[in-house]
DNA sequence: CGGATCGTTCGGTATGGTCGAACATGGCGG
DNA sequence: CCGCCATGTTCGACCATACCGAACGATCCG
């Protein structure tokens, strides 16, 4: 395995987590690498604009071909582009935020978000990660996952956001357990205090969850007396079968030259 | 400069350019590399998932990290950061939808775009790469650039993108003088027909510009007689003299421990 | 069934990435 | 204003390791 790619990419990752500016040192310490070497690697992901030097600290961030990659990303994803119709009509069935997630390492990164249809003002997620246990789209795709990656995950840390996040194994092998038996997983304030979610898995035509759609939104909207309210359940159930169909189909990539 | 990670990113703009998947062969001729040169490196990146492999048909395609990347680098951007309200107020006092630039390479990557405050539906251009000398936001930042940067720029290639572009260096030099004198550059359907731009630069506080910030729309919304609507271009310079303003005060950035 | 194409593995080679140490630079406090 | 500390940068040497060519295996297509 490439050494300095490796390197170059744990770089990036350092420098995307939390928003503070890095000096070469600083990430040397923390990498456990040789100043030299960290310089060295800085050097060639400047060269391509990977990584930008603030002119007045000296410090380094992440560069904008990141955001040309990311974007490159998004537009080549099948579930996206599959799924913006089917968002679209979701939310304005359900009244709701939707949001479209695949799994990423032990995190859910949102690759498709549709506001909710009204005037508030609402940030767009797309490319933001949630950790997988706090959050609906993230455990109604492990819950369908093969024992070994679910192991995995759970072994991982299970960071604890609110008062309400899951962080006891077997608090969250039950909630596993339920959420196969439904069909559904909600999530009820483990992220975000007065936020739910309710989701389910979008799975490819042999059946491993590709990634999964849910509504977001205030718990009072979404929620009576912590389940899912029935309507926005069988909705959502119903989108992330369509976009199953939908996936299974013919490729819409590898068309043209 | 180290070779591997520059011909790591090499592979990742490759595979950005262009919605079609590359297989290890193919990425090899197009990079001139020996096979198994390329098949390390997507190793690498691989494994850190930068890069992904599709399963069925074993080529690759760019990995979910990058999008987590592209919104960190979002998140950690100054002028992005800063033209946020301006941006919505400008969008707001002139009803047309607003961009904000930045200078990358030849091209100008959009890094914030607020949508024309009516129902029609828009799709959101954050990380989209315009050549520069095709949109308001590139010309009025290429006309306020040391004669080595522009220099540079000009001896690049100049695509077409419409009947109306301007690929010949002469008009270009001439049209750029004209912003210089006028403060806005506008953008007369050069590269989407039917579209136009209304745009100005934002400085630092040693006069560079570090971006730009321009409202977009229908041609018969923004210009009169191929001219700037005087009250858009007024507006647009205003608040580019605001942001500018704001980038020449003290960091936001840099705070916390 | 045969051919072609592509992904993958392997081992030798010398390239070039890595590191420690020395050198410049700038910022801060005394 | 000066000296000190921390940080960025350069250098040279070592040898790990990235690179390549060639061979192998898998897969697709006719």
């Amino acid at each position: 395995m490439i050494q300095s790619v490796r390197r170059a990419t744990a770089i990036l990752l350092e420098l995307g987590s939390g928003q503070r500016r890095l000096g070469v040192t600083e990430l040397a310490d923390r990498l456990g690498l040789a100043k030299a070497t960290v310089y060295g690697l800085l050097r060639a992901l400047e060269a391509d604009e990977m990584v930008q030097r603030d002119v007045e600290s000296g410090k380094y961030r992440l560069g904008p071909v990141l955001l040309q990659l990311g974007n490159a990303f998004l537009e080549g994803h099948e579930l996206r582009a599959r799924s913006m119709l089917w968002a679209d009509s979701l939310a304005d069935r359900t009244e709701q935020a939707v949001r479209v997630g695949i799994s990423m390492g032990s995190s859910i990164l949102i690759v498709h978000h549709v506001f909710r249809p009204d005037t508030s003002v609402q940030i767009l997620e797309v490319g933001a990660t949630i950790p997988w246990h706090a959050c609906a789209l993230g455990k109604v795709m492990a819950a369908f996952r093969d024992d070994a990656e679910l192991e995995q995950k759970l072994a991982g840390p299970l960071p604890r956001l609110t008062g309400r996040t899951l962080v006891d194994r077997r608090e969250l092998e039950r909630a596993l357990e339920r959420i196969r038996r439904d069909g559904v997983a909600i999530e009820d304030q483990e992220a975000i205090i007065g936020e739910a979610e309710i989701a389910a898995a979008v799975v490819d035509h042999a059946g491993h969850a590709v990634g999964a759609v849910g509504v977001v939104g205030p718990v009072e909207r979404l929620l009576v007396d912590g389940f899912a309210r029935p309507d926005l359940a069988g909705a959502v159930k119903q989108v992330a079968r369509g976009l199953s169909r939908d996936m299974a189909g013919a490729r819409v990539y590898e068309r043209g030259r």
